[in-house]
DNA sequence: TTGACATACCTTGAACTGGTAGGTATTTTG
DNA sequence: CAAAATACCTACCAGTTCAAGGTATGTCAA
């Protein structure tokens, strides 16, 4: 089974590489190690899954793509543009949302039966 | 645009059910608001996400579901079995995790060079 | 009675997305 | 010279959420 799609990764790739990119630019293979070192070794995204978001968020205009050479390598440099930072900012509120969402249910161990229960 | 994939939202819907099923059997109109609810209206499911998925987890041998009948409506409750609990368990731990590297990187705004980096 | 609304179940189709696997080419290292 | 690391890329699969639509009953007001 080569798909098998894991929980809770749907928007993170994007995510990550935006807020990653923020701080400063870098190119698609130096994200791959900075991901997996920057959560902790909790997340690690292959090169398959990069590129083709770097390539989608240039298409749509959040990032700016620009080459250059260094050892003789080609290297695909990308950098935040505003409505990379308007995209990012979104993601950012729609995270804060669902994690708190999530975090609530967790919390709530010894559940109350309900809320609006009067008489 | 009926799809429109929100991020963040994979595997959320299987883990809140499993989690509220875990405190108290319930229907699945009921999960419905219970949701909404407890998640302090952050998260909103409908019931075409929630059905399937309960099919999908009763299939699947996490949930039990038996129909009773109140006030002439039918109700299917479920019950979560023991693959249920742990196929939560596992769902438990992947979502720390990645949440622990989601804000790890967000927390990271002055972001230091590097970790190991001894010598 | 009629209409509207909440309750309660269900399915289908579309869209998106991440993951795996594979492929190219160069430099460095042993 | 071979192997590994660097550095880029694409195609296909699989799984998921979501909106939209459909059925049926009970309740409540006009």
């Amino acid at each position: 089974m080569p798909g098998s799609n894991p929980p809770f990764m749907s928007g993170v790739p994007e995510f990550l590489i935006l807020q990653l990119l923020e701080r400063r630019s870098m190119y698609g293979y130096e994200l791959v190690r900075a991901i997996r070192e920057e959560t902790g070794d909790h997340i690690s995204l292959g090169e398959g899954v990069i590129y083709p978001v770097l390539h989608a968020l240039e298409r749509s205009g959040a990032l700016k793509a620009e080459s250059r050479f260094v050892n003789g390598r080609r290297r695909v440099y990308y950098r935040v543009m505003a409505r990379g930072r308007q995209r990012l900012k979104g993601l950012k509120e729609r995270w804060e949302r669902i994690r708190e969402g999530v975090d609530n249910v967790l919390a709530n161990t010894t559940a109350v039966p309900a809320e609006g229960g009067h008489v």
